[in-house]
DNA sequence: GTCTATATTCAGATAGAC
DNA sequence: GTCTATCTGAATATAGAC
């Protein structure tokens, strides 16, 4: 069998999963991409189509696995917990452990798809925003639809607001490991500045569920007070 | 008084403060910019030097106000304080509560700057994270002082981590308004669609507070225990 | 200060030989 | 499937007339 196919397939993806977190989708170019992967100019698009093709695939062979595995677990939670709610931290740590645990595994992606994932959030090319959602919305629905299950006395508004924010805390916590360096200082220094993907969930997952539990707001309408 | 250069240099900063917003730095060429400034392709050049320089001149204009109020904020609360640690929530408020107030000021930027800098944080181009960084040094550094002393028995590591949580969270809470629509359903829907700067902060507020007083987590070093 | 015209570079994509 | 050569368009930046 002759795996050359492949192999030049591979090589592109990864080499762009590295570059696209690196420079961006828009600062990364087609012609330092395929030095980078030892490949020729025109492989790209015969084996992907366009820059655009080549995006998504770079995301859908992880997305496959992580998306998968959000909601075989979820699936599995629901189904030994026999109807009862499930609690909040089992579902911010499926939803959210799930990823982080990404980072420990070389095979899928590691750090590198990590902070890839950090950072393509926030793209503002319209095609990637509409990808993601796509990509993302099953996953979402369910995992939304089990914290309304688990916090009856939040508004499914709240709830989803919490959602985002948790995503943003995750994301930043991600990208910020070596791209965004804005808090920065001697405590985030060298030792830190790469954190393990085990610590990054170990520090992740307090703050988050703590978001997520808070009080609520006085919600006192939208306009301020006269 | 002749203040056509006042004009067109306005003119050339509010084009860019929401070509940037809206598409990002790499994908909002000067040739839209100009024509939607309806100001001379030219004049950017000779008014900013570079495409690198307007960007910095779109943040300036409104982070010299913003994080100068900042650092005011704290003096005065510090002085008050006469020596005894601020409250959590105060530092917070100060930090969070006063970029969300440009949202309701159009004089500062409004809304429109408020999405900007949420999306710019996480800007990949080097030049950028550098600018931005060093533009923030000053105030993080203080804000960061403020929370070691506010709360003791938290390391000053974690502090760290947890600001660039909220930084995080607050990011996304702001892009997401309009950007990002990976949660997006029902519940965040046309009213929400385009929250009030006011809604957005007393949504925000509890879950960075929660967030940052939350439990600890147990450190038991960054391998995983086989 | 503002304009036109253009220099220069680089982008993504593809035709067609092998 | 892979390669070279090239098309086509668009980007930033600037020279120089007004």
């Amino acid at each position: 069998m002759n795996d050359t196919i492949n192999d030049t397939r591979e090589r592109i993806l990864d080499a762009a999963e590295r570059l696209f977190m690196a420079h961006g989708y828009e600062g990364t170019s087609m012609r330092l991409l395929t030095t980078e992967a030892a490949v020729n100019l025109a492989a790209v698009n015969y084996h992907f189509g366009s820059k655009e093709g080549l995006l998504q695939a770079v995301f859908r062979r992880r997305l496959v696995w992580l998306n998968g595995e959000r909601l075989r677990l979820l699936n599995e939670m629901e189904a030994k917990a026999n109807g009862a709610p499930l609690r909040p931290s089992q579902i911010v740590e499926a939803f959210f452990g799930t990823l982080l645990t990404m980072g420990e595994r070389e095979e899928l992606g590691g750090m590198t798809f990590l902070r890839l994932i950090g950072r393509t959030l926030t793209e503002p090319a319209d095609f990637i925003r509409a990808f993601l959602a796509s990509e993302y919305s099953e996953v979402v629905d369910r995992y939304k639809a089990a914290l309304y299950r688990a916090l009856p006395e939040v508004t499914r508004e709240e709830i989803a607001w919490r959602f985002q924010f948790m995503l943003g805390a995750m994301s930043y916590a991600i990208a910020g490991t070596d791209a965004l360096r804005i808090v920065g200082g001697p405590e985030l220094a060298s030792d830190t500045a790469h954190p393990t993907a085990h610590e990054l969930k170990v520090r992740l997952m307090p703050f988050l569920l703590g978001g997520l539990r808070a009080p609520l707001p006085e919600m006192d309408g939208k306009a301020s007070p006269h």
